[in-house]
DNA sequence: ACTGGATCCTGACTGC
DNA sequence: TGCAGTCAGGATCCAG
C-alpha cells in the first residue's frame, strides 16, 4: 500500500499524461469495491471533460475536471493507476479503465479491493468524500504545538497516533516505524507521554523521512509500482521496517518487531529505549 | 471519547 | 505437490 511518498510519486507521473487530455468514455468490472461506483457522477461529471489538474490530498489522488468536479482516487493497499493503448487486453483485477482522448487507457488495477474510486461534485461538502482530515505532515499546520494537543491524554501507542489520518494524513505502517527509529523514540510509547522537542523531532524526521522516499520513487513491497511502471528504490534505504534480526543501521543491535494495534512494528532496542524501562509484548512466533 | 481487535479481499509465502 | 495457516502498504466498524 501506497503511503504519502508513493501517492505522491503516483500523482507526479500521471500529471504529464493526463492535464489537457479528456476522457472520452470509462468502464468497469462488475467487481464491489469497497464503496459503489458513483456512476451517475462520473457520466454527468467526468465523462466529455477534460483533465485540469493532478494532485494528491493526504492518500487520494485527485483528477480536477473542467467540470469542476474531481475524480477521486484511493489506492488502498493494492491499487495501481497504469496507461495502456487501449486495444490491450484488460488484467485481472483491472476495475476501471478511462479512454483518453490520445488513445491511451487509464487504468485502475487494485487486487484486494481496498481502494475506491469517487467523484467530489462542485460546491460539495469535502468531508462527505475525504472525512475529517489531519494535516499533510509539509503543511505548517503539522506543528509540535497541534501535536501535543492531540495527544493530550491519549494511551495509544505513539506509531498508530502518527498512522490516524485524523492527526495527520499519509504517514502508513511503513514510514512510522523509519519516523520513530530516526527519531530515537520507542513506538510503543504513550502519545500523551511525548514532550514538546520529542514531537518537533518527529515533525523534522516526518519530512527528512517522507521527502528523502519521494526522491526515491518511494518504497517498493511486491505490489507497488508508479504509473510507469517503475518500482521506488527506497525499501534499499529502509533502516528499520522489515528487517527483524538484521543490525540496526545506527548502533549494530539487533532489530525487534513487535505487534502495536494489530501491525508489524520494527524499532531498535538500544536506539529507541522502552518507555520508562518498561517492557513491550514481543512478537508472537 | 478511546482503545484494541475484527473485518473487507486476494495472493504470496511458510511449514508440515 | 498439496493443504492449512499466516501475513501484507489502509481504513472502518464494533464492543467494551
Amino acid at each position: 500500500m501506497p503511503e504519502l511518498p508513493e501517492v505522491e510519486v503516483i500523482c507526479r507521473g500521471l500529471a504529464p499524461n493526463l492535464v489537457g487530455r479528456k476522457i472520452i468514455s470509462a468502464s468497469f468490472s462488475n467487481e464491489k469495491m469497497r464503496l459503489p461506483l458513483p456512476n451517475r457522477q462520473i457520466s454527468k461529471l467526468v465523462i466529455g471533460r477534460e483533465i485540469t489538474l493532478v494532485r494528491r490530498l493526504a492518500k487520494f489522488i485527485l483528477l480536477d475536471m473542467d467540470s469542476s468536479a474531481s475524480l477521486v482516487i484511493h489506492l488502498g493497499m493494492t491499487g495501481r493507476l497504469n496507461f495502456f493503448p487501449a486495444a490491450t487486453a484488460a488484467a485481472k483485477h483491472d476495475h476501471a479503465r478511462w479512454l483518453l482522448d490520445n488513445g491511451l487507457e487509464l487504468r485502475f488495477n487494485d487486487t484486494r479491493r481496498f481502494g475506491s474510486i469517487q467523484v467530489l461534485e462542485p460546491g460539495a461538502n469535502p468531508l462527505e468524500v475525504f472525512g475529517e482530515l489531519g494535516p499533510d505532515p509539509f503543511w505548517p499546520e503539522f506543528n509540535a504545538d497541534y501535536l501535543a494537543g492531540r495527544a493530550k491524554g491519549r494511551t495509544v501507542p505513539v506509531k498508530n497516533f502518527l498512522m490516524d489520518y485524523n492527526v495527520v494524513t499519509g504517514i502508513g505502517n511503513i514510514y512510522a516505524s523509519e519516523i520513530l527509529h530516526t527519531s530515537r523514540i520507542n513506538p510503543a510509547t504513550p502519545a500523551g507521554q511525548l514532550r514538546a522537542l520529542e514531537w518537533q523531532k518527529i515533525i523534522t524526521n516526518s519530512r527528512l523521512v517522507l521527502e528523502a522516499a519521494i526522491a526515491c520513487g518511494g518504497t517498493t513491497i511486491s505490489d507497488y509500482v508508479n504509473s510507469r511502471g517503475e518500482k521506488g528504490y527506497f525499501q534499499t534505504r529502509l533502516q528499520v521496517y522489515g528487517r527483524e534480526g538484521e543490525a540496526c543501521p545506527t548502533c549494530r543491535k539487533a532489530i525487534r518487531q513487535v505487534r502495536l494495534g494489530g501491525r508489524a512494528s520494527f524499532y531498535c532496542p538500544s536506539c529507541q529505549p522502552e518507555p520508562g524501562g518498561g517492557k513491550t509484548t514481543r512478537k508472537r512466533r
